[in-house]
DNA sequence: AATGCGATTCTCT
DNA sequence: GAGAATCGCATTT
């Protein structure tokens, strides 16, 4: 087993986070087995000053509320009713953030995996992440990363993040980020 | 109590 | 590219 990250790890700029957990493995260990996939595209969402981010303005509601909590545990929500998205809550001390795990590629468990990985809903299917995971520290043994493969800036490329038309000028902020060419990204 | 919508995915065109 | 599926949650009345 490589080094699990650890809380200093997700307590930066969720920019920095975002792009250093390209490469990493997220690891599942569930009641039916060990799932592990390695993340290979992300999306960074800053907190008070994002109007893309669910705490823009610094809003506290009872489903973002995760986001103000310690750096390095989960954040699941529902969405369009019938599906789930999965952040790692991350940011520097006292502010709020995180960041949006788009798509990974399948590492091992493959067979417990029922479907593709490539996409943000698809991915938490996948690794049935699910809103019983809500706050959950990935610091501990059940959901959590570790090291992987070290990926170099130049493997690397920034786009805009995906669907948030909503959040007007920030719709082209470039915090998407994707491991060049990789067959399981969720669009090119 | 009622309304409107979304950090998605799939299907059809 | 457009439209449907489908409902929890934030907001408004």
């Amino acid at each position: 087993m490589k080094d699990k990250l650890t809380r200093s790890f997700y307590s930066r700029n969720p920019l920095k986070v975002a792009q250093d957990l390209l490469g990493k493995y997220l690891v599942h260990k569930s009641r039916k087995g060990i799932m592990v996939g390695k993340i290979v595209e992300t999306e960074a969402y800053l907190g008070s000053d994002d109007p893309a981010c669910h705490t823009y303005q610094g809003k506290i509601t009872e489903r973002n509320k995760i986001l103000f909590a310690q750096p390095g545990h989960a954040y699941v929500y529902t969405i369009y009713g019938m599906y789930y998205c999965f952040n790692v809550v991350a940011h520097e001390k006292g502010k709020s953030g995180g960041v949006f795990i788009r798509a990974v590629e399948p590492i091992t468990g493959i067979e417990l995996i029922p479907s593709l990985t490539n996409g943000p809903s698809k991915l938490c299917i996948a690794f049935g992440i699910n809103k019983s995971l809500n706050g959950t520290d990935l610091c501990g043994n059940e959901l959590f990363i570790t090291n992987g493969e070290d990926i170099p800036d130049s493997e690397i490329a920034w786009t805009p993040r995906i669907n948030i038309d909503y959040a007007g000028k920030a719709k082209n902020w470039p915090y998407r980020f994707v491991i060049k060419e990789n067959v399981f990204l969720s669009r090119k």
